[in-house]
DNA sequence: AAGACGAAAGTGGTTGA
DNA sequence: TCAACAACTTTCGTCTT
C-alpha cells in the first residue's frame, strides 16, 4: 500500500482511496446556508440536535386561544398582533420543515459516506450534488434515500474512485435499479460532467478485496492497457473488463482466484467474466494453461 | 465436490427511424 | 414513440480437475 496526500491534505491510500490519517474526532459537516441572502445568515444545517435547539429556545409554540397567561381575554389590538405572529410563525415552520428534510438527507449521506469509507472530498461533492438536486425539484416523486445514494454514486465516479451500483445499494436501503435510474436522471438534469468510468479505476480495489499482491495488480493493469490498445473495451461494461483482467492476472501470477470470487468482488456474474476473459485470451494470444 | 464452461431465455437501457 | 439491438444476468446442464 502506498499513501499520498490528496487535494484536501488528507493522507489516503493511492490504491483504494481509503483515508489513512482521518482525524479521530469527526466534527461533522459545517454546511453553510448559501441562500438568497448570500450566505451571510450563518444558518447551518447539520445533524439534528433537538436538545440544542431547545436549549437555545428556538422552538416556539403559540397558543391558538386569545387568552393571556391567566386565562383572561386580551384586547383586540393584542389579538391582532398574535394573529400576525401566528402567520409569521407558520412561515417559519415551513422553512423549518425544509431544513429538517435537508438535514435528514445530509445525515443519511454522512452515514453512507462513513460506512463506505469515502474521502471527505467525495462526501462534500455528494452533498453539493444533493443540494442541487433539491433545488431542481428532483426529489419530488423519488425517495430521499434514492437521491442521496445517487449523489454518492455520482460523486464517487467524479472523484475517480467509482463504486458499483450494487455496492452503494448494499449500504442504502434502495436497490441498484433505483439508484441507477435516479443517478441517470440527476446527472442529466444537473448536467453533471461524469466521464464514463475507466476500468482501471476499479482494479486496485478489486485486488484489494481479493487480497491479491501488488505484482498481480500490476499484471492486471498491464493486461487492461493491452486490451484498451486493441479497442477491446469499447461498449463493454467497465467492471467486466476490470474483473476479467484481474482474474487473468491472478492466474498468470499464480495467485489464482476462482471466477466466483472475482465475480463477487466485482459485483458482476461469472458469465460476464468468462466472456471478457475469453476475449482477452484470444485477442492477446494468451494461453492461461501456460501459467 | 467444486470449478469452469457454454447455451438459452430474460432484463433494462440505448439507439435510430 | 416504438421496435430493434447489444450488453449483461439468470438459470441450468455438462465437462474437467
Amino acid at each position: 500500500m502506498s499513501f499520498e496526500k490528496n487535494l484536501h491534505g488528507e493522507e489516503s491510500c493511492s490504491d483504494c482511496g481509503l483515508v489513512a490519517s482521518r482525524i479521530i474526532i469527526d466534527d461533522g459537516p459545517d454546511w453553510r446556508n448559501y441562500d438568497s441572502d448570500g450566505g451571510n445568515s450563518g444558518e447551518r444545517a447539520g445533524m439534528p440536535s433537538t436538545e440544542l435547539l431547545h436549549d437555545k429556545g428556538l422552538t416556539t409554540e403559540i397558543d391558538w386561544r386569545n387568552r393571556d397567561f391567566a386565562g383572561a381575554g386580551i384586547s383586540s389590538s393584542t389579538a391582532k398582533m398574535f394573529r400576525r405572529l401566528r402567520r409569521q410563525h407558520q412561515r417559519t415552520r415551513i422553512s423549518n420543515s425544509k431544513e429538517r428534510n435537508l438535514s435528514v438527507a445530509l445525515a443519511e449521506l454522512q452515514r453512507l459516506g462513513s460506512q463506505m469509507d469515502l474521502p471527505k472530498q467525495v462526501r462534500e461533492q455528494a452533498a453539493y450534488i444533493y443540494r442541487k438536486a433539491v433545488e431542481k425539484g428532483l426529489v419530488r416523486g423519488r425517495s430521499i434515500e434514492g437521491v442521496v445514494a445517487a449523489s454518492i454514486y455520482a460523486a464517487c465516479r467524479m472523484g475517480q474512485i467509482p463504486r458499483t451500483l450494487d455496492e452503494v445499494g448494499a449500504y442504502s436501503r434502495t436497490g441498484r435499479k433505483e439508484i441507477g435510474r435516479t443517478f441517470r436522471a440527476v446527472a442529466q438534469e444537473l448536467k453533471l460532467r461524469v466521464q464514463p468510468s475507466n476500468p482501471k479505476d476499479y482494479i486496485p480495489r478489486f485486488c484489494s478485496i481479493l487480497n491479491l499482491p501488488q505484482i498481480t495488480q500490476r499484471q492486471a493493469l498491464e493486461i487492461l492497457a493491452d486490451a484498451e490498445r486493441i479497442e477491446l473495451t469499447a461498449g463493454r461494461g467497465p467492471t467486466g473488463i476490470a474483473a476479467a483482467s484481474v482474474y487473468l492476472a491472478s492466474l498468470m501470477t499464480k495467485n489464482s482466484r476462482t471466477q466466483r470470487e472475482v465475480s463477487e468482488a466485482a459485483g458482476i456474474t461469472e458469465v460476464t467474466i468468462r466472456n471478457r476473459y475469453k476475449e482477452l485470451c484470444k485477442a492477446l494470444s494468451i494461453n492461461p494453461h501456460d501459467y
